[in-house]
DNA sequence: ATGAAAGCGCTAACAG
DNA sequence: CTGTTAGCGCTTTCAT
């Protein structure tokens, strides 16, 4: 398996290596014969191109970087990156994740991938950026796609769920559960510093709440726990469950702002005795397959496809085209199981 | 941000561009200020290196292949895939993901890849190859490592759990409980066409149940349905149920061969009144966070740590090192929770 | 329809 | 310590 040129197809095919070139691409111009006495060498030989001196020679590098915030293997991530990496790699990219867990790496992928064209779009992952690095971003010449982003700013295009009207339709759900106290409880743990959804939909939450009427005495924030030192799992869901039963007026309809945190909540408030739903009414936010698990009645999303959509505007954009809706905004849908009930 | 190349930096710097090269590169025999005015000059004009140019005159890719069966977002793999990319990209090498959903993708990679240098090392999870493939592999002339691949051959390296003692244990364990009639139970929906895991533990089940013991009336085996229609989650739970209990002899020990698998089996069991663990005993394999939420009793294994094992072999083989034991067995530990209980 | 030639941006000896 | 000289393997005009 030693490496072959296209100057050994050329040889072995007895023609230039442009014609192998244009033979193997499927360009035209280049005689039917002559293209399949290459294509067999080609096979022969075992040729493949090389990406790099493609790359190098066209300008095309044929690889698009995806940026995440923190991990690739939570529930969003993973399947937003799928989704990106099925349409993508159908028309020859390869997709290369970017995993970014601080404000350094944040930064080292900046300095490195800009400049010089190393990969020809960025599909950027759910967090948000301080105004410096949207700065750069926007500069950039290679298209800058959104999946999840809370913001457009910087970005040419993306595909994002509408938190803030999610969040609407859950408090009036609620509401009309006849709950009149409500609690929005923000992910626990999280480490990433970039992440923002979750700030979105504690906006959401508020924002809806007052709309429904509720005074500031009615609802409850449990913020995130962003630096704090670490503790049990257990430890911290006992906590959550300890402020919501400690408040002025208790709430009996919670917002929990991502599944994985309704999960580990549920059961802490039933090991206290709580019933749900019966005294307690408990919406999430994914449908990850926890909630399916636990019946949680929770807001649907597809990841899958919020990346699919993403790709494909990536691909117009490197098509040269102009997309008529460069930020699309993908379905949510409330789902209901077995964590709510009427109040009462 | 228009495109500057190493040639821009060193005439800024009054510098050749090997200068520039060796200078920010952080190689030696390059004068203190001289290195500094260059990086100086470099910064300011947003330089950085091409990988396409740096790889194709170096001919090291810096760029190391991840092969993944059907998805990288299922729980194994996502966290396989992210331990590598911990430590790869702590070494500056770009991590590619592909995705093989069927064998003609296979295919596809195979033709491309390895023929010309387009990355440096290949890691491969989970599955195992046919004999053709397995030549291909061992022919080449770049690292192969596996994550849980159930065969070595063709690989260099590797990275696995111990599939068949880790299923002994779960067997014994169960016939210490006193469960006289087991049952397995394969992953019911399983579209790729090339994990095995599944197969080599039924096999280590099977191969602990006679050593245990147990004739063949006291064990009943429900195989993974790959080409089954597409039917609800549930009707085919109930299914597998179904043949469960209506076994000559009824199995009372459970297990089933992931635990993505054992949370829907639990629910229908339960569904249908049986009690778990009163009337029967369920055992999953993983330990994944379902496992936690259902309280099931499981065999634990470390995917994350799996990649990290495999990236650091990799790096070891990239680097020219002999590997003192280029296949390590990853550990596995029971992790006892509520869905087993002593019998009768 | 095909070939020749000039790079793409960088690294790697080899001189000096 | 630094500059010169060749390529790496391919694409791309421009001729023919």
């Amino acid at each position: 398996m030693t490496r072959t040129t296209i100057a050994d197809v050329a040889k072995a095919a007895g023609v230039s290596v442009s014609t192998v070139s244009r033979a193997l691409r499927g360009l035209d111009r280049v005689n039917p014969e002559t293209r399949q006495r290459v294509e067999a060498e080609a096979n022969r030989l075992h040729f493949s191109f090389s990406k790099s001196a493609s790359s190098l020679a066209s300008g095309k590098t044929m690889r698009v970087a995806v940026l995440l915030p923190s991990e690739i293997s939570s529930w969003f991530n993973s399947h937003a990156f799928e989704g990106a990496y099925e349409v993508l790699s159908a028309e020859g990219y390869d997709v290369i994740p970017y995993i970014l867990w601080s404000q350094k790496e944040l930064d080292r992928f900046f300095q490195n991938l800009p400049g010089n064209r190393n990969v020809d779009a960025i599909i950027v992952a759910s967090f948000d950026f301080d105004e410096a690095k949207k700065q750069v971003l926007g500069e950039l010449t290679i298209p800058v796609v959104g999946m999840n982003t809370p913001s457009a700013h910087g970005l040419d295009a993306g595909a994002a769920i509408d938190d803030i009207a999610a969040m609407g339709v859950i408090v009036r759900f609620l509401k009309s559960l006849g709950h009149t106290t409500l609690a929005y409880v923000g992910q626990p743990i999280n480490a990433s510093p970039f992440i923002c959804s979750d700030a979105v939909r504690e906006n959401g939450f508020l924002q809806a709440a007052e709309a429904c009427g509720y005074g500031n005495d009615d609802i409850i924030v449990i913020p995130s726990l962003r630096n704090m030192d670490v503790r049990n799992e257990q430890d911290i869901y006992s906590g959550i469950v300890a402020q919501l039963l400690s408040a002025p007026k208790q709430p009996t309809g919670i917002c929990v702002s991502v599944d994985a945190a309704a999960a580990p909540l549920l059961k802490e408030l039933r090991r206290m005795g709580w019933r749900v739903p019966q005294d307690m009414s408990v919406v999430g936010f994914d449908d990850d397959p926890s909630a399916s698990i636990v019946d949680l009645t929770t807001m649907h999303q597809n990841p899958t496809e919020i990346g699919r959509v993403a790709a494909r505007k990536t691909l117009a954009l490197l098509a040269g085209e102009t997309l008529e809706e460069p930020f699309s905004i993908m379905p949510t849908s409330l789902v209901l199981r077995g964590t709510t009930e009427r109040i009462g």
